[in-house]
DNA sequence: GTCTCCCGGTAGTATATACAGGCGAGGCGG
DNA sequence: CCGCCTCGCCTGTATATACTACCGGGAGAC
């Protein structure tokens, strides 16, 4: 049986049979997809449930569908979304890929000048700061430096963030109310481009992103991504509300 | 009749009822809409049409649904400054500084089948194509590539892009219903370099746009920004809601 | 040899039907 | 008066069926 028999819905298992698939690698970007027809063969299913389940990925950019010829895996790079603060993690498992992560530091440390105005706080006499690697199917695509007000996510230092993300952890103690980004183009330098994989002097996408819960700043992030290998971006509707779907 | 007679979809004419609704401030945030049979009955479509607009709208962030209860108007999600089409001559002179241009290329050409695919318009024979770069106090800050439809904006040759820009000619003939962009950190090369009077693998953002009006692609666009002197950025507020997955 | 038309396969939409599952209100018994 | 239970309303999921739009290739006409 080519469908896992979990409790959830159906056409969730079809999303997770064909992510799955995408996963492994069996099915790469370009490859043509079997028809809803052999598919509703295959799993035995229903065609409205099968075209539900690719509809809801090629909404997702996972797929992409041509009327009277097919439909193939998408050949889109890997892409934040910039808007929403989301969860790298869950973000790369919904492309149908692997995460990984190395914690490569976790600490405690007293904040400069420049940080401790970015955290809008003069008085701040230390700060939590991580630095962690992002994996993309073995790849590194991110590198997050963290510092965190340790009054509004007191534990931070005794999670396993191999494990979780620190998105996850804070999301929990400190839920986002308002956000900063600002994007530059950036050489990443020697040391955060042997983490990233890529020259000290290749272009560089660098996020700094300062997040609040209520008026208290909570983190101050840098995030660097390799140029040539992602990409921020989303797709919105202008005037009425909300995203694309 | 209440729903419009056009070309398109019936549940695309069902989600532009309730967005009608919710654009004229009949339903505000809250509002509990009515059930599904009920739309059905005023509709006069079947449930199975109404269910997939609410899901959709639902999975977009405007609707709100809870099993055995009702459909309910989302709370307002806030708008981003950084997502915003705005017009750069505007934005410099809202910092209080002297914008210029200079038009290097003003014509019709045959796209490529890239360009084409990007248009979402396979058989498109021919598109309008600018290059414009935009100087804050004599600096050069942006150099904007635009491909134009030309079917939506058959003037746009015509148009003196030293005293107007693109975005203002338009705006006001096929206003922007949508927008995706797509931010990367790339190497400028040569020509794109000595246009932003920067070294050929000095960093570099690179935005791309697409924005469209209705179901059409009106313009691809590519902007290339200096890596040091210009950033990308904004401040918002977060909504209660957690991202459409 | 080339052009055209048709046909088969594919995705897209729409409907009727059925049942599952959550929630709240109202009735019934204690 | 209180608590439990049931019933009805609402959304969620799944299926069968039908028809449409579109594309590409191949057979046939010229």
């Amino acid at each position: 049986m080519p469908l896992p028999d979990a409790a959830s819905p159906l056409y969730e298992r079809v999303k997770g049979y064909i992510l799955g698939r995408i996963g492994s690698g069996e099915w790469i970007a370009e490859h043509k997809l079997p028809s809803e027809n052999d598919l509703v063969q295959q799993l035995g299913v229903s065609r409205m449930t099968v075209h539900r389940a690719l509809r809801e990925l090629t909404s997702a950019g996972v797929l992409v569908r041509v009327q009277g010829v097919g439909t193939f895996v998408a050949a889109t790079r890997p892409q934040s979304a910039l808007m929403e603060v989301r969860d790298i993690a869950e973000e790369i498992r919904a492309r149908g890929h692997r995460h990984s992560s190395a914690v490569l530091a976790l600490e405690k440390t007293r904040p400069g000048r420049d940080l401790a105005r970015e955290f809008e706080a003069a008085g701040l006499r230390t700060v939590f700061r991580s630095l962690i690697v992002h994996r993309e199917n073995g790849e590194p695509v991110q590198v997050e430096e963290r510092h965190v007000n340790p009054g509004m996510a007191p534990a931070y230092l005794e999670q396993d963030f191999e494990r979780t993300t620190p998105y996850d952890y804070l999301q929990r103690c400190a839920p986002v109310t308002e956000v900063e980004h600002v994007i530059t183009a950036v050489r990443p330098g020697a040391e955060i481009g042997s983490l990233l994989g890529i020259a000290p002097d290749a272009p560089c996408l660098l996020l700094r992103r300062r997040t609040w819960s209520g008026t208290a700043v909570v983190t101050v992030n840098r995030l660097w991504y390799p140029g040539e290998r992602y990409s921020l971006g989303g797709r919105y509707r202008v005037g009425s509300r909300g995203p694309a779907s």
